[in-house]
DNA sequence: ATGTCGGTGGTTCACCGA
């Protein structure tokens, strides 16, 4: 099974691209973010036609999150416990969800699409929005693993982080002025990945950004960040086999400012047809 | 130069968010 995750950057503006990219690439599992857009504004015609079935979560003309899959849809979660609220002068408990993340069950994995929120400055109520958020879904990760620990879940996005100096090529990204290399940012991913997740593309894809800001000629300069991941439980990192991040996606026309990353699982161990014939 | 995008409201440009 082939899962991709891209941050589209509205899906009504970059259907084509996005379903070209799909069908050309053989993508099973396609968890997109910021689609910009109602359930009831999304484009499915295109991706049914390629064989996909969506599922979107969108409440306005910002974030929204969806799954493309070749294979069956189950147990669909939108938004994870304890996941926090936000809006603008509202940022306690009971403010309203966002659209930022919905899960489900697809060939045996539960896979997230999740768009972390951004943070916007550090002395912005957003940033302690992210790092609350980012906390619940550490709680969502180690409750979920702790009730199953060999259960295959994979966690897909634009986390906003970037979690190394080796992922920050953007020189106005800096560490006491910016958010997305801030120590506290970096300390929420490093503890999804001590709730029992790994990045399951850095190694066998040790180098590359996946997003390039649009402004200042961050693309032809490479001075990007890698801030999207796919991040794996033992029983998904074990069985991922190769990965990819695709570059040459922020080319051409009207590109995303993110690029997708890919990665590919074997489950279920060879195919009968791969087997040694023993008699 | 916050130097580019996408979406919205409400009219074609100002504003928000990234």
């Amino acid at each position: 099974m082939r899962i991709a995750t891209w941050n589209v950057n509205s899906i009504r503006a970059r259907v084509v691209r996005t379903v070209d990219f799909a069908v050309r690439e053989g993508i099973d599992v396609l968890a997109m973010q910021e689609i910009k857009c109602k359930p009831e504004q999304f484009p499915y015609e295109a991706f049914e036609e390629a064989g996909y079935t969506v599922e979107a979560h969108g409440l306005n003309q910002w974030n929204g999150v969806a799954i493309a899959s070749r294979e069956p849809i189950e147990e669909l979660q939108v938004g994870f416990a304890g996941m926090p609220g936000f809006a603008k002068g509202h940022d306690g408990p009971g403010a309203p969800l966002e659209a930022r993340a919905l899960g489900a069950k697809i060939g045996g994995v539960e896979v997230w699409s999740l768009y972390v929120p951004n943070g916007r400055g550090l002395d912005d109520p957003h940033y302690r929005y992210k790092l609350d958020w980012l906390e619940a879904l550490r709680g969502y990760t180690a409750d979920t693993l702790a009730a199953d620990p060999d259960r295959a879940l994979a966690l897909t996005g634009d986390f906003n982080i970037a979690p190394t100096d080796a992922d920050n090529g953007d020189p106005t990204v800096v560490e006491g002025v910016t958010t997305h290399v801030s120590p506290p940012e970096r300390a929420a991913f490093q503890a999804l990945l001590d709730a029992g997740l790994a990045d399951t593309v850095r190694p066998l894809v040790p180098t590359g950004y996946t997003y390039w800001d649009y402004k200042q000629l961050r693309f032809p300069r490479n001075e990007g960040l890698r801030i999207d991941f796919i991040l794996g439980s033992h029983a998904f990192a074990d069985a991922v086999t190769a990965a990819a991040i695709h570059r040459d996606e922020r080319k051409g026309e009207i590109p995303s400012d993110h690029v997708p990353v890919v990665v590919d699982l074997d489950l279920e161990g060879p195919d009968d047809d791969d087997r040694p014939m023993i008699w």
